[in-house]
DNA sequence: CTGAGGATAGTCT
DNA sequence: GACTATCCTCAGA
């Protein structure tokens, strides 16, 4: 049909009546180093359909995890059922449970080369009533200030593992490079709660945003630079 | 506001 | 049996 088409141009995507057409990200966006998928995140919308309703919010927050020399990766000792998704191929989900709680991850680089980027903290862009019943009714700045917080006001769970992301249908991202982040809006620092590889600052985050987790002092000012890269 | 401690269950050795 | 890419509560400043 229109595949010519798609194929020079990302599909846009209204997400929402009231909410402006995004360009949906390709795979290509995910086809890459995790560093540069993680920082590129930031300031993106994550949209999710699910029998609760729609919400979309606003990605402040990630963290890489690399393929090579990354100790603190889940695929840094091999292949097991659990992280069978990171060995696939990017643009896909890699949901896992740790403490009896959900993390969700974008699968990124190549299919053999396991990396991703943990989407650790969001903003509520659109579907508050949603997202403030799953959470229980706690506080909109905690609704989705921490990797499990946000899976659980998002409903993601096992189901989602291996999930295509880049089909507008149940979750997907949109947006395009983001002037306003340039690098003196981006801090980085060392991944939270990892105990090895703490000499890798890999967490990328929305330097000011009360919407970002971990202790205040971390993000009082930006740890180190980045530069961006167009994609 | 901060830090400490404990709940909790899936995963791997 | 040990570990964990977490979260919540509580005590104290």
């Amino acid at each position: 049909m229109n595949e010519g088409i798609e194929a020079r141009e990302p599909a846009r995507v209204r997400v929402h009546d009231e909410l402006p057409s995004q360009p949906l990200l390709p795979v290509s966006f995910y086809a890459r180093d995790a560093r540069d998928v993680a920082r590129q995140l930031l300031g993106k919308w994550l949209v999710r359909r699910s029998r609760h309703g729609m919400c979309v919010v606003k990605i402040v927050e990630t963290e890489a995890y690399l393929a090579e020399g990354d100790p603190a990766c889940h695929a840094a000792r091999g292949k097991t059922p659990r992280n069978e998704a990171m060995f696939g191929p990017p643009g896909r989900s890699y949901v896992y449970a740790i403490h009896s709680r959900w993390c969700f991850n974008i699968v990124c680089q190549a299919e053999g080369e396991p990396a991703a980027v943990l989407i650790r903290a969001a903003e509520p862009v659109y579907g508050d009533a949603v997202m403030k019943r799953l959470r229980g009714g706690c506080r909109r700045l905690d609704w989705l200030r921490g990797p499990s917080r946000l899976c659980e006001a998002l409903a993601i769970d096992k189901r989602l593992n291996h999930w295509p992301l880049y089909r507008p249908e149940r979750l997907f991202v949109v947006g395009s490079p983001d002037p306003s982040l340039d690098e003196e809006k981006i801090g980085v620092s060392p991944r939270i709660g990892v105990t090895s590889a703490h000499d890798l600052r890999l967490r990328y985050f929305v330097d000011g945003s009360p919407y970002v987790s971990g202790p205040r002092k971390w993000h009082a000012r930006p740890i180190e630079r980045w530069t961006v890269r167009p994609h």
